[in-house]
DNA sequence: ATTTTTGATTTGTGATCACACTTGCTTTGA
DNA sequence: TCAAAGCAAGTGTGATCACAAATCAAAAAT
């Protein structure tokens, strides 16, 4: 029934008209210099929803590795925790559901997904795929301007090794991802970023478990792969980027795979 | 604020442990196999809630190109047509902007988003990259009896075709939608498909424009080139499917980004 | 006649409540 | 002693209400 409803839809009152693109006060040109001025000294305050913010905290969350896989979310238990009624937690939560971020269980309670091997090899080879083809399109799009940009992050993240003997995973990671989203935005794609976002989402809560286990070994490496992939940027060599780019991102997928396995294999016996 | 609240997330009383997995009724051998042939003849209900129902039914109408770009859609406005309270709805219209079917303007509607030449190329290089990765999986891995399926699926096209000459273009869509989805299906990966999903999602008010002008001339080769996928596929040859599936979905797009570009030439004039 | 102001209507957002379902524990019965 | 029924606390879902912001139309002012 819902079915035919819908398909009569056309012609009613749901449908507003589209804008109509033009500037209902294109008045006295005075007044409409000072706005401008204005305009231009003042940055726009944008207004932010409850319901984004939770989001937001979440999604930094899940990428950030804070919730383990199988965990269970309650959506009360979350709205105390951020001091807010169920009513923004739950439609942030729905949100996460259809991006793969979480998973609806039939019980409808909602967990973070649980790591599998099929997923580890389904997750890397998607991100391989579509984060190598973004930076390939960013190598021949990055002006001299960005690349320095991405190479004062490697400068910050070598400092930041070299002073604090102790390991900051969480700005690690933090780094570790502006470094990557930073190059991917440069692509010029207004599709592929939100689905790059999703699947970090996706592998987030995975591949924290990994950071946590190779911090010493994985660190020199990192950066290594990292300078790789500054150093195909600049020559604008859209393949080795690529190729650079993938290393980079399969390590810590590899590393889950074995400690999975060599667990499962333990598990076995 | 909420940021200090989420790193004490821990221990709190939103995790709840996850299930034993473990049956708690393994007790009288006889009753048990009672409750299996029970089990066995009956088919699961599946709950399904309002809001599943809405978000199906917006899905659909996207894909199917029942709005038109543009269009600004309103929360009362939708339940009133779905006949539901608004609840349901402005979840449903949440979940969809996250997946970029649908827009938020700054002033808080949410429309349907325009089309523009930069749109579509994006999307059809993204579409190319995707869905060619699946089908190429797919290529390898499908079996004699899911080759007959589509094959079979390709007959009913014909006949649809032969013998009505209304053309019955929603019919048509949905068999298109059909054909490669049972595709895609086969190519194990459970993260690839949500993601072409969501391509759909926000090429359908695109494609849909396209369609309609283009119903005489393009479905014969519409058939053509499926069959030219289906040999591919049972030939085991990914390379050749996936560039039969990229010359297929490039059509309606190249035939809308005419159709746009000289529409701006007119409007230059 | 055009622009600004004002007021009424519409719209999204968040809070709260009622209901149905699940879950875990206690009590009852064999 | 142990399984099964019963009860109570907790949870997701949907409806309704209050409020602030946006939109639109008419009235007022220049």
């Amino acid at each position: 029934m819902i079915t035919l409803a819908l398909i009569t839809l056309f012609g009613f009152n749901f449908i507003r008209k589209p804008k109509t693109g033009q500037k209902p006060g294109m008045h006295k040109a005075a007044i409409e210099r000072t706005n401008e001025t204005i305009a231009a000294q003042l940055t726009p305050v944008g207004r932010e929803t409850v319901q984004d913010r939770v989001y937001s905290e979440l999604r930094r969350a899940l990428i950030g590795g804070l919730f383990e896989p199988n965990q269970v979310l309650t959506i009360r238990g979350l709205a105390d925790a951020l001091v807010t009624s169920t009513m923004p937690v739950r439609e942030a939560l729905g949100r996460l559901i259809t991006e793969k971020a979480l998973e609806a269980l039939p019980n409808r309670s909602v967990r973070v997904p649980p790591i599998t091997l099929e997923r580890i090899d389904d997750l890397l080879r998607a991100r391989s795929l579509i984060e190598g083809e973004a930076i390939a399109l960013a190598a021949t799009r990055m002006n001299p301007r960005q690349i320095a940009s991405i190479e004062a992050m490697l400068g910050e993240w070598d400092e930041m090794r070299a002073l604090k003997h102790k390991k900051d995973i969480d700005r690690e990671a933090t780094l570790n991802q502006s470094f990557h989203f930073e190059i991917y935005r440069c692509c010029g794609s207004a599709v592929l970023i939100p689905m790059i976002e999703s699947l970090w989402l996706q592998s987030g809560p995975c591949i924290r478990v990994a950071i946590y286990a190779f911090s010493d070994a994985g660190e020199v490496d990192t950066a290594h792969y990292h300078r790789r992939i500054v150093a195909a940027l600049a020559k604008q060599d859209a393949q080795a980027a690529r190729e650079a780019l993938v290393a980079d991102i399969s390590r810590p997928f590899a590393f889950l795979r074995d400690k999975l396995q060599s667990a499962a294999a333990k598990d076995q016996t």
